[in-house]
DNA sequence: CTTTGCACCTGTTGGC
DNA sequence: TGCCAACAGGTGCAAA
């Protein structure tokens, strides 16, 4: 579900429930994520503030003292605000409970997510430590990403999914992205011009800043919600994602759906080469 | 080093 | 209506 548009919603969301206040309870009631569940979690957790609440790609840190918190939402994750006492669903994972009544509940129900508490700032943390630029950061451009791109054979939509070179972009925004640079998903990576590859790093800055402001893409079966429960509005943007066979919205032509390393693909044949 | 395919899970959808 | 295969927003890992 969550790319980094999503999860930067949710922070938004959550950031000022949290931050400046004490963690005073936390409930594992599944500890089966994509790792287990540290079984002194709570008890490392409970009584320390949440300094700050910041994102790093598809990772949330909480900043609690002197550890940082990673929450990765998986494919299924959630965040949301709920009254203290409202009763658990199936999928609902963790509760954690902040000094003035909120409660974080985290639900996920295919379990691909992850709750690891890391010593310091988690900055050499493996998870963390080979990670790409941050699209949305100031120091990335189209020298930086030709940089990544120059050496790899591999189509560039595969090459800006990739969390070596960009972070952020999943299934979704790689798509839209690479439309809004007119550059077909298939194209070896190593092959785009400089300019072109300068057109792709705006495209995907503006793609990811756009889906931000909209507070995320929610597709028509509703799996993505903010803090709030409510679903993003981005996905009356989307340009090619989940559009096979319909026209484009600049050309007319249908869209394709192709398989990338078994994902889908979208594209117009016409906009895209 | 890069690249590929699989694995981890549950829920939904579409074809028969 | 029921059954079953295919697919879904991520990504670490083993193997080539």
């Amino acid at each position: 579900m969550p790319e980094l548009p999503e999860v930067e919603t949710i922070r938004r969301g959550l950031a000022p429930r949290v931050e400046g206040r004490r963690i005073v309870d936390v409930t594992v009631r599944e500890r089966r994520l994509r790792w287990p569940v540290e079984r002194d979690l709570e008890v490392a957790l409970v009584g320390r503030s949440v300094q700050a609440l910041q994102r790093r790609a598809k990772y949330l840190l909480w900043r609690v003292d002197d550890a940082t918190l990673l929450v990765h939402l998986g494919m299924s994750g959630a965040l949301r605000l709920v009254e203290a006492g409202s009763p658990p669903h199936k999928h609902d994972h963790i509760d954690l409970h902040v000094e003035d009544g909120s409660v974080v509940r985290f639900s996920d129900p295919r379990r691909f997510g992850a709750w690891i508490l890391a010593p310091g700032d988690a900055s050499e943390h493996p998870l963390l430590r080979d990670l790409g630029p941050e699209p949305l950061g100031p120091d990335f451009d189209g020298e930086l990403l030709w940089q990544a791109l120059r050496r790899r054979r591999c189509a560039i939509k595969l090459a800006l999914m990739d969390s070596h070179v960009v972070v952020g972009a999943g299934n979704i925004y790689a798509n839209e992205a690479l439309f809004a640079a007119g550059i077909r998903p298939t194209n070896p990576a190593f092959s785009l011009s400089r300019p072109r590859v300068d057109r792709l790093a705006q495209a995907l800055k503006r793609v990811l800043a756009r889906a931000v402001q909209e507070g995320g893409t929610t597709l028509r079966d509703g799996g993505f919600v903010n803090s709030a429960g409510q679903p993003g509005y981005f996905q009356q943007t989307l340009s090619v994602y989940d559009r096979a066979a319909q026209p484009c919205v600049r050309c007319k032509r249908a869209i394709r759906v192709i398989s990338l390393a078994q994902r889908s693909t979208y594209y117009c044949p016409r906009c895209q080469r």
